[in-house]
DNA sequence: TCGCCGAATTTGTGATCACAAAAATGCTTT
DNA sequence: AAAGCATTTTTGTGATCACAAATTCGGCGA
């Protein structure tokens, strides 16, 4: 999968870029649970660092919305409603849109080449059942096509988008994704890429997301609230020096 | 002004948040040059406060995109370039174009009058010649528009956005102004939004906005890159315990 | 004068500590 | 047993320190 643009920070070792990438991962595979309350002592606790790491990595994560902040200063999970997905819909399929329509005007054969396989490996994945895989190669395939987009700003902000959104992306399976019609638009979009059609490639792109993001809207109870799917099985982490675990539901 | 949504962290009485406040405005009003470096230990003497606060204060920033990051960790002001004025345009265009199409489904009237004095006080503003309060009012007409679509999370998007664009729309000032179609497009804005016509909002916002930034993006010199209008008058900053002064160009 | 290399300085990083606000606990009283 | 209140514990905040990497500076040699 080449990366036209905006390398990423590659090369960070600081243990604050190893913080927010352990706990941008837990929320992503649903580790906690909505509402829950992070403490800076139980992330440090858990990756066995001290406090300053942790602070400055739960902080960029608030910074991007992927955590919320307490009014009495402490960090918390934010709650999934209604109106906050139907928000989030609404933005993401105007910049992940705009994204697939100059990715339209400027991939390269490779870079189509590689959105193609990811598109592949997805069919292989859902027909295995293997829905962690599927997820995952869904998300390669989304962001092999806003890499080709070259636009690192875009890149980050629906980067962004997808780190308040994840959790809540488990809830598609299997009943969604078994009705979808998503083979057949991924191959749409690829055929725009490749005949350079930006505005179908948008069209696509906004409807797939569209779909998604409304059957997840629906799912929330009488009180506008959605509450995400069970957690994926907990893969242990790599690193961590001495005695750290890897995070817990309802630590704390 | 009324803010029907997204209570800020208005009682957030922090170090950080002080200092992440002051540097913003520091970044608005175009007080840094770009490319300059910009050191803890700089801003943690110009405020009076230790290393702590700035760190985090500064990391939040970078994470917003109003700075970035060197390859070897120290933090700077984005360059500007021709292709990243472009890109956040087009960032731009969608996301504002959207806050108005939903501000033309969502305002009330009270709003709607809020939105037509803002727009006022620029014309006022303008004849006077007052380039300071033009630049002021014409954020305040914005964000009163998209405070009124209702949708926080949007609104912060595009607030980090204007951070990024913010040091560079001194540039329109005056020629750009004098030869815009400014007062009879935010006109009919207004009457898109009293007649809820959501489409006919969303292309008037998003033509401003094309027009204002291709402009900038044609003040490009040969490689690209794109130098901010002097800084506005330094005004003193308030607070700042003891013998701490305001930031300064070229410092460091 | 220019380029190179080692020392001195600057600068970001992470740990630790003291402190105050917030939350939890437990005791008392009705 | 429930509600109020004081005490203890938890938790975020900000300052300080030690350290290593990066940068700058100064002098030497070509």
């Amino acid at each position: 999968m080449p990366r036209a643009v905006a390398p990423p920070d590659a090369t960070d070792t600081s243990l604050r870029q190893q913080v927010y990438e352990s706990v941008r991962e837990a929320l992503t595979m649903g580790r906690f649970a909505p509402g829950q309350k992070v403490t800076f002592r139980y992330v440090a606790g858990v990756l066995g660092v001290s406090l300053t790491p942790v602070r400055e990595a739960l902080r960029r994560l608030v910074a991007e919305g992927a955590f919320e902040m307490n009014p009495n200063r402490s960090v918390r999970v934010p709650l999934m409603t209604r109106d906050k997905v139907l928000e989030l819909r609404d933005i993401r399929m105007e910049l992940e849109g705009l994204a697939s329509a100059k990715a339209a005007m400027a991939a390269t054969r490779s870079q189509i080449a590689g959105i193609r396989r990811a598109a592949r490996e997805i069919i292989v994945a859902r027909n295995r059942g293997d829905g962690a895989t599927d997820r995952q190669k869904v998300r390669e395939y989304h962001f092999a096509v806003y890499a080709a987009a070259g636009q690192p700003t875009l890149l980050r902000l629906i980067e962004s988008l997808w780190l308040q959104t994840g959790p809540y992306m488990n809830l598609l399976y299997p009943d969604f994704i078994s009705s979808s019609r998503g083979p057949a638009g991924r191959q749409r979009l690829i055929e725009a890429l490749q005949t350079r059609n930006a505005a179908a490639a948008r069209r696509e792109m906004a409807e797939d997301i569209r779909r998604a993001l409304s059957y997840v809207a629906d799912l929330a109870d009488e009180n506008g609230n959605i509450a995400p799917a069970a957690p994926t099985a907990v893969t242990r982490r790599r690193r961590q020096p001495a005695g750290a675990a890897s995070f817990d539901l309802h630590a704390n």
